[in-house]
DNA sequence: TCTTATTATGCAATTTTTTGCATACTAGAC
DNA sequence: GTCTAGTATGCAAAAAATTGCATAATAAGA
């Protein structure tokens, strides 16, 4: 599993708390790796007992404390020995394609208000990560080459998300071809 | 999570055994739901408990005994239950992207090779799948009909990996641009 | 003023998944 | 004759993920 290694990478390139890398999950890792706030806050204990990341409190007023995580010698090896390993295809566990599978014993509406509803949301990620797309296109060359990789990944994002809203189309068609 | 559900629907349609669903899950449901043979036992175990599943044993020589399990009313009207609640959209957890986010921090040859497997793996199953859409084409349309939403299933898995692939080439070339 | 969102963390219990092990016979390939 | 693949099931332990609960302050909006 790789939210371990998730965390190391956020962590590499700057130190922060669980609160941090929850935030910047949700615009990057996040889209292609999931987790709640639960598990971050006990994978970063579990890796700070494993020697892999350090921290300090820092006392704030009027709320908890913050521990900000920062990588260790230790956590960085860790981290360049897992990038070197192979990892495996990631499995597919889709309820929505279950319960597509199925269709033949539930009404064509319920399915028809069931494809509605995850239209909806795979159009809203895309168009979110087109804007993003859109942000990363006006940097300068510098930048734009320095985030190449995770540009990449974004791409993976919009390819897939396109490419779901068309089968979202097949399958439109044909549950109205009665 | 509808491992429970999948079973219920493989059950549905014939009943069977647990090593006959693992083969049912192979060449359909199997391609978006995953489970093991450890996990698709216990749950056969757990759903039988709860009433939704009946079996017999079958004596078999020289084998151990064939436990045929079979849908009960109860285990029906769950199943239609299900059909009529609105599934969550599926979360995502790709190794593959989270690597490649961090390549910066290894060699393009590591990279390259990473990918190289992938798609390796890709091409397969979309060559497989695209098998299954040529003989499912050439059911005659009686046949055709009754499988036209689990038909929808399999369309998603071809357009899926054909935008993988897609995808997988952007990144050779951007991997190859030195 | 009341509600909601945001900041900030975490424990506990449960559920789900994975990994490793175990048994035992048959048929075909080499 | 030995090795591999296939048939057929399952337990046990560990790892991972989810759900529910809990605290506690601030700031903005209705």
């Amino acid at each position: 599993m790789s939210l371990k290694h998730a965390i190391l990478i956020l962590l590499e390139s700057e130190p922060g708390s669980g609160y941090d890398l929850l935030k910047r999950f949700k615009d990057g890792l996040g889209y292609f790796w999931n987790a709640k706030h639960q598990q971050v806050y006990l994978e970063l204990k579990k890796l700070s007992e494993a020697g892999w990341l350090a921290f300090e409190a820092q006392a704030q007023d009027a709320r908890p404390d913050k521990k900000n995580y920062r990588l260790t010698p230790a956590g960085h090896s860790e981290l360049l020995r897992w990038l070197g390993e192979p990892v495996q295809p990631s499995k597919i566990n889709d309820a929505l394609l279950v319960k597509l599978y199925a269709g033949a014993h539930t009404s064509q509406d319920n399915l028809r208000e069931e494809m509605q509803r995850h239209v909806a949301v795979h159009r809203k990620t895309l168009a979110s990560l087109l804007q993003i797309e859109k942000d990363f296109q006006a940097l300068p060359d510098a930048q734009r080459n320095a985030l190449r990789l995770p540009y990449l990944t974004l791409r993976r994002g919009i390819l897939g998300e396109q490419s779901w809203l068309v089968w979202a189309a097949e399958v439109e068609q044909e549950l109205n071809r009665d």
